[in-house]
DNA sequence: CCAATGTATCTCAGCGCTAAGACATCCTTC
DNA sequence: GAAGGATGTCTTAGCGCTGAGATACATTGG
């Protein structure tokens, strides 16, 4: 298994993707070309650039988020309440989900964001295991000022892809992640 | 600026995706939509989906380095240092280099893996302050049972993903990650 | 009504990373 | 052949997250 080196992430045509420039990963599946040329590595194709692409635009978005006095875990707290619209409040366990992370990561962003008064905690009246989150005004205040700068971000990290790229790259994670089952459980 | 509600990432159609299931993000982007319809927020429609799809997809590669007692830092050292080809030598700047971390976390992932005597750090004999970074048999015997099993897990997560999507996927990320600099600089 | 199970949150040790800087070595320029 | 700057690696404090578990409260079934 896995022995074809024929693979649909690469058009079989000598020039794959015209004017396309060799990047990283192509460097790399060279080298496994090279190395071990018995192995189909075409998934890094897509894994490998993930990865990259990952890691250049948290640290973009990073940059915004430092330029208001905050990071990427504080920012998703904040903007995560702030569209949940009035009354701005979600419980802990909402807030993790739609985060991906661990309850004792949201008890931590939430201790710092509660500490800087960005966000109150208080007991739920309908149920004594739950907290209910809510944005303080200094809270609402500082990501209605951060929103359209990190929007901004955004725009400036997609200029170079165009439209009909920009939809098929929607396209394309939208299926994978309903694949892997994302927002279906 | 960044008034506009229309926006590249959306089919101004009614059934922007035919088939297609609301996602995470797409909720996300109702949200936002309710909240500050003043705002567009399509980038989210990229980066919410990227950030995610990066999520459950190191979390899903992560479970096939923990079979062979790895995780993702340590088999990414020595998965470069075997696609780099014989003597399987680099130094630790190429390492960095190629992983994106700084060169306190290649020091550190070093220091993991000559402790397992996974890999060797010896002088270079033309510059001094440099070191070779070396594959020993352990090391080269657990990257070669390791590789399989993630060339398979990575074709696993792909299975949902047609072949015209995944060609697409590779494209836009090709141009976006050229856009941003990486493999130029 | 109570025991058993499930759920929501918090605690905390440990992990890998970053940022800043130390240190040794190399290179350039005069 | 020094001086000054550049480069390669390592050190360390601090950070956010995970995983395991503790605690408190809620729900279910007999």
């Amino acid at each position: 298994m896995w022995l074809t080196v024929t693979s649909p992430l690469r058009d079989p045509a000598p020039i794959a993707y015209p004017g396309a420039v060799a990047d990283h990963v192509d460097r790399v599946v060279a080298q496994w070309a090279a190395e071990r040329p018995d192995l189909d590595v075409s998934p890094m194709e897509v894994f490998g650039r993930l990865k990259r692409l990952y890691r250049l635009v948290d640290a973009a978005l990073n940059r915004t988020f430092a330029e208001h006095g905050l990071d990427a875990a504080s920012f998703d707290v904040l903007a995560t309440l702030k569209r949940s619209g009035p009354p701005y409040r979600l419980t802990p366990t909402g807030l993790m989900q739609s985060a991906m992370v661990t309850s004792g990561a949201i008890t931590q962003r939430l201790d710092r964001l509660e500490a800087r008064g960005l966000v109150t905690r208080t007991r739920s009246d309908h149920d004594g295991r739950s907290r209910e989150v809510a944005l303080t005004p200094e809270g609402h205040t500082l990501i209605e000022r951060a929103l359209p700068d990190h929007l901004a971000t955004e725009f400036g990290l997609l200029e170079g892809l165009d439209d009909a790229r920009t939809a098929a790259l929607v396209d394309a994670m939208r299926t994978l992640l309903a694949t892997l089952g994302d927002g279906t459980d």
